[in-house]
DNA sequence: TCTTGTCAACTAACATGTTAGTCGACAAGA
DNA sequence: TCTTGTCGACTAACATGTTAGTTGACAAGA
């Protein structure tokens, strides 16, 4: 347990989000997390991060405690909170539970959708192509969000968003670590369509296979992760 | 709005249940709350539960912090606490996602089951015929929650257990209002062999038609509810 | 070199003090 | 009767004080 650095102040500024002090604070922290700019294993210190960000220790604790319900920290009672470490069993866990709220999202928009909403789904996947067009990498890499989430958004249940995000956050902190590539980029154009393709032909059990497939390409490429960076999976 | 009434000390005592002082508020209040002791639209105060519990402000706070997120009660700022109406929306919300995550369960256990987690089903199903043919309601009640939970528990996956409960909490709250019949418990066991069945013959398509089969039986009777007790579902 | 015991520094959890904002009762006026 | 404005009681959110428990460094002894 070498590994038992302290973490800077490298936070973003906590006015950037909104909402109570202990919103931004926990906003401000997650950020830092999903993002790995604070690494697994790295020793949270409240006192700095109340210094650093002007607040009190309440509003922090209890964006702590928030981050340790979600499993982005490990809080050992009276004695300190870490970073939490990839965990191979998380990640394949959050994909299950994400894959399948995402499979009973797609079927039953294959079913229920109106025209309206296949018009913005439409409108999506032409933002997909012309931004493979353009090679702007990023910018797919936003508008693949904004597809999956838009399926989540036409089911009708506000919910089911913040529940998806909430059991993937390990496999969303995980994908930062798969550089996004052009090649990768089509492939998943392509997988896309298809499940496009099986919501315009009103086939539910299509869009299930379509999206098990597209969904399906994730896992492989974390798992080769787990070998080419151990030190991040390590202990747990 | 005349139904602003106050909460009374009609909390278990705390030492029934275990963690942290702020884990055994929130466990004693969510199940007041869950077992319909607290009824929609009751004020939660935050000085009688303090004084009735004989604990400070701060794990009272953070109880009901979490009862807010799990939408048990709806917090407004500055002025007060109230447990939550039921709404027919989050019922269905809740149940969809607990019917996806359920349907995503039974098709990995029906596949992947060892001979040792078949097992255990297969007595739970005894279990339960048992405890019909002895008119025990209550005891199939529970019977029947274990079922459920060992297809969870056999994913291999521990959050799982916790987050369908979480999703579906306003769903569990439900069912307090629909009281048991031996007539539906027949019914039950009957789905719950179906299920069974297709688990047996390693049948995951079969397995997750059942289970869609059984959990349709619910939503219908809750629906009832709506019109049958509209001051429980009332404003929001 | 390897234990073992002590102790200081740090922490989470809890208690309590403070503040700004909301709501409802009630009175004054129309 | 109905509106309107004031004021006090109450609240959530935040700040700060307190406590008990853990950890790790280090020294004393084997």
């Amino acid at each position: 347990m070498t590994n038992t650095d302290i973490d800077a102040d490298r936070l973003q500024d906590i006015n950037a989000f909104e909402g109570s002090l202990a919103q931004k604070v926990y906003l401000a922290l997650q950020e830092a997390i999903l993002s790995l700019q604070f690494r697994p294993g790295e020793v949270l210190r409240k006192a700095p991060i109340c210094e650093k960000l002007g607040v009190s220790r309440s509003p922090v604790a209890e964006a702590i405690a928030r981050l340790a319900n979600e499993g982005l920290v490990d809080v050992i009672p009276q004695s300190g909170t870490r970073v939490a470490y990839f965990s191979m069993e998380d990640i394949r866990e959050g994909s299950f539970l994400r894959q399948a709220l995402e499979l009973a999202s797609v079927a039953k928009v294959a079913s229920d959708r109106t025209e309206d909403q296949f018009a913005q789904i439409n409108r999506n996947m032409r933002l997909q192509t012309l931004l493979i067009e353009d090679g702007d990498i990023l910018g797919f890499y936003q508008a693949d969000e904004a597809f999956h989430e838009l399926l989540m958004l036409f089911t009708g249940y506000p919910r089911l968003k913040a529940v998806a995000r909430l059991v993937s956050l390990q496999v969303t902190r995980a994908r930062m670590l798969l550089l996004p590539t052009p090649g990768r980029a089509v492939e998943t154009l392509e997988e896309h369509r298809a499940i496009f393709d099986a919501i315009q032909n009103r086939d539910p059990d299509g869009a299930q296979a379509a999206l098990r497939h597209h969904l399906g390409q994730l896992m492989p490429r974390i798992e080769a992760l787990a070998k080419t960076r151990p030190e991040l999976f390590q202990s747990r």
